[in-house]
DNA sequence: GATGAATGAGAATTCATTCAT
DNA sequence: GATGAATGAATTCTCATTCAT
């Protein structure tokens, strides 16, 4: 059987997945982990550091693959692309993980809270530099502000979580196929369109 | 002053926006409006309740905008594109009550839920009706499913509350234009890109 | 019966003279209140809060007395023998709150133990100004700091917690006048005692 | 560097002494003394015994000295002012042992606590002894009882846990000839004093 | 209509102690 | 001798809701 603090954030990241951070006992994380409260304690300083240690591991991973991504050879479009597909892909194959990070966004205390919040713009920040890249170069339209952009796909990245379903009828692949193509085509510029 | 009710919903409104639903304690609401406990609980059931009449006054508002605007004379991408800037222009328009609907989706209780959910599929599926009928005419490809598109978009559209200030750059309108143009421009059909 | 609140600090008094505030758990003082949890916290904000009340009663009643008696017309010989009298009896006629007053001086939460601390110099600084005045008048010795009299003889006061009882042979009056008169030989001039 | 238990009880005085026996966790005291919780368990029982331990090398130090003092050739005046200076120096020679003797005395389970009362009794019936030699033999007042003396004197002994500091104008030894001296002085005969 | 005292179930967290290694 | 993971009971405090007035 898996190590008791690893037993733990799985258990966590199952339940607040499932009901939101707030609407888990403690009791329950450590129910499901099979372990008493004490051992959580002794592993984890707080509830908080759960879900911090959820939230960061994703956060971790996502960033790291965006930066193999972004640094690749590839034209910029394709690279964006990819970045798209894989964003996507990655958060529902770690899907649980992504539902805790797009709806507990807010819920670390203060100081964790701040931390994070520098790890997500970088990530944001990184995605950005390609989307301004593509308009530097004239490959993306310029019309449209890079940041706006970047909030727009990434609404739509979090909001998988509310709708995206294993069992549906699309892969991740393919919604993460059809997301980016969507993004790309959203972008071409406006004179090619004529 | 405002009546009593009205002081409340707004008072939790407010408060529900900032710190999200299982944040906020029922007394924080009433001394924010100013009223006792009891008087809350004359005039609302539960705290559920508050939530359920914020919840709906919003998506009552733009179901009806949406049918008015989707019932139109203008072409399909005309009234699609009004009706994606008007989304985010009232969501805006009304920030604090569109940020408690995009967070809390899932904070009521069972039955109040189901009633909402019937609600939100009805917006869901009017907006995937233009989109549909635009693909069935030729104006928007096809080769993206129209559920995905409305889930794509009304994603960028719940992300607002997490990024989208009053204070910064952009207006309420530049953004709904810009989300419009993105979406519009997105579903451009295929062939005619060459 | 007495108010709840009334009866929580009764309660909290006899506990905490006792067995001292660490070792007093919530429950047991609304148990022997005969009340719920829920009552207490809606009367105090928490156990310190309880703590705050007995200590500052006492306290309040004591500086009140002290300054009366201070403030009298008799020789700065007898006030400062019936200010040593008063606080012995006063101690003994309220040995519950004294008993806590005199144990638990740290257990308050920091702003509170600062508060406190400011009224008790209070108390201090009266008491001392007494022996300052016999000092410049002749009356008592002045070869020994007045500071170190005063801790001298508080000291003997709330040591009384720890041994005295109203079982044994002497009243508080009786006990009082002991001190008084320990005090007030131990300032007697020492040309005096030649 | 010194021994194990040597460390664990000179964390816990220093511990005990600033923030009260209930108020120190065990995982504090074996961090300061840079052990782990295991090695205290193996040299101490429990928590308890270290209080234990701290608690009667102070006393039985004292009691020695005191025994040596009251058992000398001097005059019984000598010998009880001898004594008093004496506590009052080794208190503030051990001044963390001290503190955690003077406020911790009722913290200890059951069983050690009669002991060390059995051990406190001793060392108060000695110093009672010299007062009432000298009360017997006409060198000092009969007319106050022998025990309320001493406790009167104690009380201030123990007060100094709660003022005194090594920073301030005066020095251990100063304290304690101004401690005798008003005590000695207040025990002369009551003729004399006319 | 409205009050606010009171409830009671449950929350997160602490901590002395044990024990297999 | 010594480790540190794990226990489990206890602790303080929160909070939506009820109800007599």
């Amino acid at each position: 059987m898996a190590s008791v603090p690893e037993r733990l954030v799985e258990a966590a990241t199952r339940l607040f997945a499932a009901k939101g951070y707030d609407r888990v006992a403690v009791q329950e994380v450590v129910d499901l982990a099979g372990v008493t409260k004490g051992a959580m304690y002794h592993y984890f300083g707080s509830k908080d550091d759960l879900l911090y240690e959820i939230y960061g591991r994703l956060l971790r991973m996502q960033t790291e693959r965006l930066e193999r991504i972004a640094a690749g050879p590839a034209p910029v479009a394709e690279r964006l692309r990819a970045a798209a597909v894989d964003v996507v892909v990655t958060s529902v194959d770690n899907f649980d993980q992504a539902r805790v990070y797009f709806r507990s966004a807010d819920h670390l205390a203060e100081d964790k809270r701040r931390e994070m919040r520098v790890e997500r713009r970088r990530y944001h920040e990184r995605f950005r530099a390609l989307v301004e890249e593509g308009q530097r170069t004239g490959v993306f339209r310029a019309d449209v502000p890079a940041d706006l952009i970047v909030h727009y796909f990434f609404g739509s990245v979090h909001h998988l979580g509310q709708w995206y379903s294993a069992d549906g009828p699309l892969s991740a692949e393919q919604v993460g196929r059809h997301f980016a193509d969507l993004l790309l085509t959203s972008l071409r510029p406006v004179e090619e369109s004529r």
